[in-house]
DNA sequence: TGCGTATATAGTGATACGCGTATACACTCA
DNA sequence: TGAGTGTATACGCGTATCACTATATACGCA
């Protein structure tokens, strides 16, 4: 896993795949998705943001691999790929909880 | 660990956390860092990268929480801040390898 | 086939990002 | 203090990204 030598190529498939997760709209439908598969009608519902939008964002974490896609007669249903998505952001986030915990310490308090 | 109820600011944190991750550059100057601290210098000379872009990347990186630094003299001295930055890159890569494999099994050869 | 609904895709303007050059800042040493 | 080296920052430019609107496509049904 993850050899020293990484080609220039594979670096910049690495970097895609981080990018789709770097979008605070990205991050909110992964996190809707996080029960279970929802359609687009849902997702926009549920996010409030628009529906250009969240097919848009959508479309980009089904290409980047996060997402599977489903018809389901006049709709499309969304669904996680699998559970390392999930893993992603949760290691981020313990990241971020450390980070705040320290912050609290140097500041006393908050 | 990821409650389903997060805020948009906590998001956006995580968004920026996985964007300082979303570029070849940086990527290639964390893989650098896996065998251990580095100056400024050395990452230029590894990376091919112009020093501003080097130290630029850096700083990012830096208040991304990814790598710590350390002034030794004149130089400065970067270091990965944990093991966490690798195990990201690590699941990114392992998916990459499952849909390769998948690739390759699906067109047959190539 | 024609209509209505769900989803995807232009087109556009504003903003953000990355690179290269030049320059400022930090530190050492004479 | 002044010269020299290592690191960080400012500026300008080209490109990418995002949100928004309008429009196109896909599908079900009468």
């Amino acid at each position: 896993m993850a050899q020293a030598k990484m080609t220039a190529e594979l670096l910049d498939l690495v970097a895609e795949r981080f990018k789709a997760l770097s979008d605070r709209g990205r991050l909110q439908l992964l996190q809707a998705l996080r029960l279970g598969p929802k359609t687009v009608t849902e997702l926009v519902q549920e996010t409030e943001m628009g529906q250009a939008n969240v097919s848009r964002h959508l479309t980009l974490l089904h290409s980047a691999g996060f997402v599977s896609r489903e018809r389901d007669g006049l709709f499309v249903r969304y669904e996680l790929a699998d559970k390392d998505v999930l893993k992603l952001c949760d290691l981020i986030c313990g990241r971020l909880e450390a980070e705040v915990s320290v912050r609290r310490k140097l500041v006393g308090g908050r």
